[in-house]
DNA sequence: CTTACTGCAAATCTTTTGCAACGTC
DNA sequence: GACGTTGCAAAAGATTTGCAGTAAG
């Protein structure tokens, strides 16, 4: 549990005026705890709703686009159709994502390993490149033990 | 006008036992056209209404889905909420996309820079790794330049 | 002629919005 | 007590599906 975001958070929407309510807290708790990566609005609203029933799941849409605005969250996108959440820099910071496509393991990764990519498009293309978005899929080591054992 | 992906592509629907209606035939032709890369199903409906009217919104969206089942199209994402199509491959074969901010400007490039990563990452993490998405985004030279005048 | 294909409308699924009731500061 | 916030229901927007009619082979 990382108290020093969920303050800082808290802070950050004191110091712009925005309410404390219960519904927002639970959000930010959420996010806060170490499980919590890359999530759905629907994951976070199934999470909070064993402690906290009384939040309805557009208020979770709602407190993920102000946190967002705030610079509290990112969102980020697996490309699955779905918008998810992370907080903003996080413990890891600036990162990537490896999903396996048997179990939906995640990996991280920093992304030192783009920014020299970068330069050389910079210079290719005349771009000045602001962002970038990299995924990568695959099988992790375990998924892909198993399917070997199959054979 | 590439001739060549058109009649891989009918060969590839005949041999599989799929027909070719007039429907299939004007998206098929649309996508081996020079300008036709990273469409939407609703840009590709544009774009043929005009040569035929008979074309509804819900058969693009069939034919793009049984295209890129049977290969010939490739289905890419630019994170903005809307499924793009491409010819398979095409003529320089995989790459990833730069987006202008500004303007929407796209500019392609090949994956070499990202197999070396791809490598490293593998022995990193144990993950075998089978696909990647990068998407870059940033400002391209003319908006660039067009935003510094503005000073 | 048979079987696959089309088109319309309606359903789906995620996310957003309108509005009256509510709760924080 | 004022005004931001919530929750419900309904809208919105991209995509999918059911089904009767149509056409390719």
């Amino acid at each position: 549990m990382k108290a020093d975001c969920f303050d800082d958070a808290l802070r950050e929407l004191r110091e712009r005026g925005f309410k404390l309510t219960p519904q927002r807290r639970a959000v930010l708790e959420l996010f806060c705890s170490d499980g919590a990566r890359h999530l759905t609005a629907q994951q976070a609203h199934d999470a909070i709703r064993g402690r906290e029933p009384n939040v309805g799941l557009v208020t979770v849409y709602r407190c993920l686009e102000l946190f967002t605005n705030v610079g509290i969250l990112d969102k980020i996108k697996f490309n699955d159709g779905f918008d998810r959440y992370e907080l903003h820099g996080g413990a890891s910071g600036h990162h990537h994502h490896l999903v396996c496509t048997e179990c939906g393991h995640v990996v991280e990764f920093g992304d030192c390993l783009i920014r020299s990519i970068e330069r050389k498009l910079e210079k290719m293309s005349g771009f000045c490149i602001e962002g970038h978005w990299l995924e990568l899929i695959g099988q992790c080591r375990e998924c892909r033990e198993r399917t070997e054992e199959d054979d």
